[in-house]
DNA sequence: TTGTCATTTCGTGTTTTTACGAATTGAGGG
DNA sequence: CCCTCAATTCGTAAAAACACGAAATGACAA
């Protein structure tokens, strides 16, 4: 992951609305939810949700497929690991032990 | 790490000079940089440097630490493994094999 | 002290982001 | 076909972020 691309991703996480529905479709989980379900649940309207998911589509955090009538929206967990990787190689390079706790993480 | 604060720290990386400004810090090392020197070596206005330093500091992405007569800023790498615990813990609920190759960096 | 240099604060004009109503598109179902 | 419903696009107005010059602050050296 190069670092406009990361930029990005940021950019699409640095609102609270938008933090808000990725960890809602994380929660969901990968097979999908509606966009409108989305605003439902999260209480926002039709044409503000579907903003903020073509932000969060356009950083590649979540992916979106026509179902039946319904547009599916899924995270994308290789983002995330794009996201990790790029503030542990880039972001710690040469102190990546001071960096994280990564290790630990990992073993859990 | 809690979400406003992940959501302030995404903020405060979600901006291009920001995001070069906290790299630079870290490959200068934890010694600290001065903020003049950071502004000289990305070329930005004494004014742009600070104003951008602030919103790092106050993410909690940096330290500041008067010496002599410069402030020295360093990056702070448990920011940055509080970030990544909280991209892989509250983001990827669930499913934390799927999200991320961590296990392999951690490795490595 | 007094001057100097590093840095921050303040004020302002500019750009970007945001929310959301209204209109539009587009895929099914009847 | 039409009709309906999910979702997007568009327009606009309000809010936030941004860059940076000028002035202020604050430590240090002389």
């Amino acid at each position: 992951m190069k670092q406009p691309d990361a930029l990005e991703a940021f950019a699409a996480l640095a609102h609270e609305a938008r933090l808000q529905i990725f960890r809602l479709l994380v929660q969901r989980g990968p097979e999908g939810t509606p966009a409108m379900e989305v605003g439902r649940l999260l209480e926002l309207k039709p044409s503000t949700v579907s903003g903020h998911l073509a932000v969060l589509k356009r950083a590649g955090l979540v992916s979106a497929e026509r179902q039946h009538r319904v547009i599916q929206y899924a995270p994308r967990f290789d983002a995330v690991n794009g996201l990790v990787r790029f503030l542990l190689e880039d972001c710690c390079d040469g102190d990546e032990s001071a960096c994280s706790g990564l290790k630990s993480l990992a073993v859990s």
